[in-house]
This record gives C-alpha cells, structure tokens and sequence, in this order.
DNA sequence: TATGAATGAGTATTCATTCAT
DNA sequence: GATGAATGAATACTCATTCAT
C-alpha cells in the first residue's frame, strides 16, 4: 500500500503549492472515507495521515461537510467529463453509451468512487446536497438520452429509457461495493463485461447474430 | 404519511406483545434510518417515533449496532426466503431467476431496503459484520448459481455469471436509492421491467424472436 | 464455590420465611459488594444470584443504600457483641481487649467485612451515614476504654489510648483488603497473632519476660 | 481551605505549562476522590473546580479511569521513595523501618492518602489493576524484608514478618480513614507516636529497658 | 502557515426505582 | 409475593470547530 504522498514535505511556489496540498486533503479525506464511511472518520484521522494536524485542515477547507461534498464533486465530475466527451463524438447512441460506461467505472473504482455512491446526501446541507442531487440527476438524464438516442438511430432496442438508465446505473454503482484495488479485473474490462451484458441480456442469442453489428 | 402504529397503546397477551413491539422498534429504527441515515439517527429519534422514552428501547434490544444489525438481516432475510422457494421450483434457471428478482425487489422497496444496502458494515462490530458479509454472499452465490443453472439448461445465453450476479445485485439494489413509497411504479411493475432488460439486453432483437421462449 | 442457598424455593410459615429471604437478600449484597464493590455491583446482579427479579428485592428492602446500610449494620454489630461480651467479663483490661480482638478479626473475615470497612461512608444518605459514624465511634471507644483500662490495672502499657486504638483498628480492618476465604491461617490464628504482635511490640524483648504475664 | 490553585489563568513556556495543568488536573480529581468518592465525581466536578470544561480534562488525561490509576501511583510512588531512600541507609532493619514509616504517613495524609488506600482495584482496568497491585506488592516485601533485616541484626525482636507487615501497613493505611487536614496531629506526630506504638508494643515494659535503645 | 489549547453540543448507555398486574 | 414493563436522571466520552499565538 503506497501512503498517499504528503506534499507537506515539498517546496515550490506559492500558489501551486497550496492547491496540492487541497488536492491531498481531498483525497486522504476521500480514502478515508472509502476505508471507514464519512462518520467513523475524525478529522484527527485525516490529519494524521497527512502528518498535519487538525486545525490545519481548516485551512484548506472549510468543513468536514465540505470534503464530503468534494469528494462527491470529484467523482461526479469525471463521469460528467465522460458525458461530456461522449457529446462531442458523432457515433451511434449505443457506441456513445459504451464510451461513458467506460469513464463511469474508470470514475467508480477511483479513491472517490466510495463517496460518489455510497455518501449520504444527508450528511450534506441541504443547499449543498441539492446541488449534488443536480449533478447526479444530469448524469442520469445524460444516460437518458443516450438510450433514446441509440433507440432512434436503431443501435438500441426498444426499452424504458428510465428504467434503463436506472438499471444501468445501479449496476455501475454497484461496483463501489465490491471492488478492490488489488482486485483481479481492471477497471477497463469490468466495463466490458457490463457492456456486453447490457447490450446483449441474458437470453440466449439465435446464433450469427450478435448485438455487436453496430 | 401513515404513522408507524405503535402497541404500545393496545394490550393484548404477554409473550405476543412483547414480540410486536420488538418489532415495532426494529421497523422505527429501519424507517429513521432511512430517512436520516444511521449516524445521523438518536435513540431518542427513534424513541419519539413509537412515544416511548429512551431506555425503553433497551429493553427490547441490546444496542443501537444491534438495532441496524436486525433491520440489515430482516431485509436480506426476505430476499433469502425468495431464493429458498426458487429453489424448490422445477422450472428454468432464467425463470426462477426472475422470481428471486421478484422478491427482491419486494423486499428492496420495503422498510428495511436502506439498511439492506446503503448501511455500511462498517458499522458493524467485527463479529456482525461477518454475519451480514455471509449471509449477502450466500445470496450473491445464489444468483450466481441460478445464472449457470439457466445457461447450462439454455434458458440463458453465454455470459460470465459472476459479472452478470453483480450487475444483476447493482441494479436491484440501486433501488433503494431511488424508489419513493409515493412512486408511480409499484415494486411488481420494477420487476418486470427489469427482467425485460435484463433478459433482453439493449441491442435491437431481430423481430419475433423474443427472449421469452423458454 | 457454594452457590448462597437462595431460600427462595423452600417453604415455610410465614412470618419466618420473610425474614430468612430478607436476609439471604442482605448477605447476597454484601457478597456481592465484596467481590465487585458497591458500585459495580447492580441490583440485577444480586437479583440474579438469588434467582428473583429486581422489583421482588424492593419487597424485602427499601434501597440499594439499604442494603449497604444493613449490611454495615451487621458486620459492626457483630463487633459490638463481642465489646458487649469483653464488658460482662471480670479480666485485665488488656484480656478484655485481646478478647475484642478476636471477635473483630472473626467480624471482618466474614461475608460483612468489606462493607464494614471498605464501603464508603458517602454512599449513605446524611442520616444513615451519622447512624454508621456513631457505631464505629463506640466501637472506638469501647477499644480506647479498654486500652485506659489496661493502662489503670497494670496489664498494658503506657500509651496514648487514642492511637494505639487506631492503629489496632486500623490494623484490624485492613484484614479485609487481604483475607481470602481459602487463606492458610484462619481467622482465629490471626487474632493470635496479631495479639502477640500488639502486645509485646517489635523490639527485642529481654528474655524471660514475656508479655504474657498478666 | 485553599482553592487549588488552576494553572489555567497563569502564563509561562509551553512544554512546562502543559505538565503543571495536567498535574493540576489530576490532584483535583485526587481531592475530589477524597472528599466524595470515586464514583460520586463526575467530570464535571472536577472540571469545575478547575474551572474548565469537560473536555479539557481530556486533553490531560484519557480517562477517568486513568485519573484514579495516576492518583495511586502518585501515591504508592511517594512510598517506594521513601523505601528507595531507606535502602540507601546503613542503620538498623528498625531505624530503617522508622524512616518508611515516616515517608508513609506523610503520603497517605496527602491529597492522595484516599486514592492509596480506599481506591478500589475493581474500578481499574485488569491491566492497571495488575499494574497497582504489584506497585503495592512491592511496598509490601520491602516492609516485610525491613522486619526480617531487623530481626536479623537484633534490633526486632522474634516476630511472624509477613503479619508484623500486614499490621504495620493496616494501622498506617487506615490513617486515610481518620485523618483531617486540620487534625491536631501533624504527619510527623503520628508517624513518633505509631512508631513508638510498634515498637514497644502495650504491654508493660520492665522500667529502664526502653525500646529506643538502637 | 501551522498548531496547542479549549469548548459546546450531542449521544449511547446504565441503573435505581416505580407500578400495574 | 413476584414480575414485566417503563422511565428519569445521570454520566463518560467524542468530535467538529475556533482562536490566540
């Protein structure tokens, strides 16, 4: 296990600097939240990871709510990258899919993907958990749109696009449950295999004819 | 929004009282933790719930850990039932898969659905913990079988049965994220449309060939 | 071990049996404050011992500080009696004494010991801890009486009255911090000793002349 | 009486100031021992008199338990001293034995005198517990070793040492019970009268031959 | 910048005690 | 007589947060 790098020891200039050591605080938040849930974790705890202490993290933060919120941020914000992405390609709706399904497990098995899941919007204010539920929500609609759009252009079958997206959703969350760094599957091909099931279902296919023409 | 009917006014005969409010705690602590989440839910909270003062609720459980600890087994408890009467059944693998996905759901949109899946073991004691682990990996070996019974039997296509279990599990569980009692769906129409789905698949099915034959 | 014969399961008439479950309730206590202290000792766990629930033990006393009162109460009568006795004999004063003595060392080997002298003055309420302060003062008084009356008839020494009492009580009482049931010496072989040490002292006598004389 | 005096209004050097406060804090808690008992304080009393809160308490000490297990050991400790100081000597097993019980009358009539001796083990952890009762063991044979020493080179006469010890020890620890701060007898005035006591013993003595002759 | 020190607010847990049955 | 059920009161302990230095 590599201990997260302390860039408390590291000189450099001033304003980079500061933002590093944000980002560690974040992210040894982040693991720590991941090993032991939001509440089992003190603030002494982080601190002590980053050889710091307590109030020091004030200093970079403003609140323990507040590196909840950017964890969850963080993690979001890579699945909302791959949406992103996703947009700007002029492939088939179930290819565009693909390609966030990819970034959503990348973002999932990362330090954040604990907080992205399986934090509670209830230990956020509820100014800042509303704009998390936003960003969740504009993923979902996101996926949404996919799976209308691949229903369109015919590269996906007919379905509920909401429950679809749901379905698809929870078991891509789902991996923050059971997923180990050491783990024997990489992130990459966990995304295929949930692709491929996705895509093709559990009924037996009349063979030659695979759902991968498109 | 119904009260949670409280015997404490009722009377009735001993040894079956005490029963029912046992239970009626252990359905307030499964509401409120719902609702709030575990950490952020006082005994008195839940005290208040059933008009009744603290130290009674010790009367009928040892513990707050305790408390989480029976709404996770009641809740996993459900979904083991569904998996025994599968079993007993003659029919496919694909079909008693969907009927264990049936209970699932049952159970994931009861009370006891947050604490089935959104509570964290780690706030249980080492020794519960492992209890809790056990009695979801049996479930999850369940699954698991049921996927290799049906692509043995042919009921369901080729695919890697432990991957399809936990996209399966994910997307079942993810319910408890998004369900709402007041919800449009009821729990039966979620099942079907995620059997559909998940038997399905996304890829556009050659016309009349329907997964449904088996 | 000898489980305390709980008289809970015998018959009897009336009367006499309430007072043998009232007793066994007190000497249960004191058992029990021995072994744990006043404090860590629940009226549960000497509700258990008895095989009775805690209400019934309200029925046989009015409290827990009762209970540590009565069980005071025995173990200081007990070396009351033996004062009273020490005072109908015609002896020495110091035979008087070393009488005494042995009555307090069989005292504070028995079940009452640790109360008598370990219990806290200040787990009693004003008014029961004044009743216990004026036992024990007797009691120090009869010892500094029989000291003076030593001193007068010749059979002890010169000595202040006052400190030799304390030091023989205190030397007394602690017998209660060492003395094990199952000790090599009995409790009569320790007031033996412990007369010979107090009479004759720890210098080296001349020899020849005992301190036995009288 | 004095108000302890609260380090907490003056200034000085760091490292220095922390070891007074926490010092401060655990005579309070040895005071309050003294006056209401272990289990009649609250940290909040403590806290009180020091004029600080509840949770300052805990940045001294981890415990409450660890409170009474430091007032015993500053206790037993001020013994050992006065042992240590006593090995150092040549004089006789008896002028040795003197000057411990000078430096144990002046322990047991300090703030810590009640934590020495009326502390309950029961109320230490087994590991502090353990830690105590060897703490006392050690005392224990080291008076024993003095009376023996004694005995050896003539200036003690023939007596049993382990019970010679356990009378000693008795009557000196039972000084906690008796003693008040505005005593008429000072520390040093009970420990000549005790030692006078012990060595000469009640009873009379054939005139000219006094004990004080080594 | 970073920290030592302090605190307010909150919470699980225990237990003696009561009372209807 | 005895008990199941309930409670009021108390208390140790934790922790996010602040602030002077």
């Amino acid at each position: 296990m590599t201990r997260p790098t302390s860039p408390w020891q590291v000189t450099g200039d001033r304003e980079r600097q500061r933002e590093l050591k944000r980002d560690a605080v974040i992210r040894a938040a982040a693991r720590a939240f991941r090993e032991r849930g939001y509440h089992n974790t003190s603030l002494d705890d982080i601190a002590a990871v980053l050889h710091v202490t307590k109030p020091t993290l004030y200093y970079y933060v403003s609140n323990k709510e507040q590196m909840l919120f950017e964890c969850f941020r963080e993690g979001l914000g890579r699945v909302a990258s791959a949406c992103g992405e996703a947009r700007g390609t002029k492939t088939s709706g179930r290819a565009r899919l693909l390609a966030v399904v990819r970034g959503y497990v990348e973002a999932i098995t990362s330090d954040f993907g604990w907080c992205m899941v399986r934090a509670e919007d209830q230990d956020l204010s509820p100014a800042m958990s509303a704009r998390i539920k936003e960003l969740k929500s504009e993923i979902d609609q996101e996926i949404r749109g996919l799976v209308r759009l691949g229903i369109a252009d015919g590269s996906i079958g007919r379905c509920d696009p909401k429950m679809a997206a749901f379905a698809l959703a929870g078991a891509l969350n789902w991996i923050a449950h059971w997923y180990r760094d050491n783990a024997s599957l990489s992130a990459n091909e966990i995304a295929e295999r949930f692709v491929e099931l996705f895509v093709n279902g559990l009924a037996p296919r009349p063979s030659g004819l695979s759902g991968k023409s498109p």
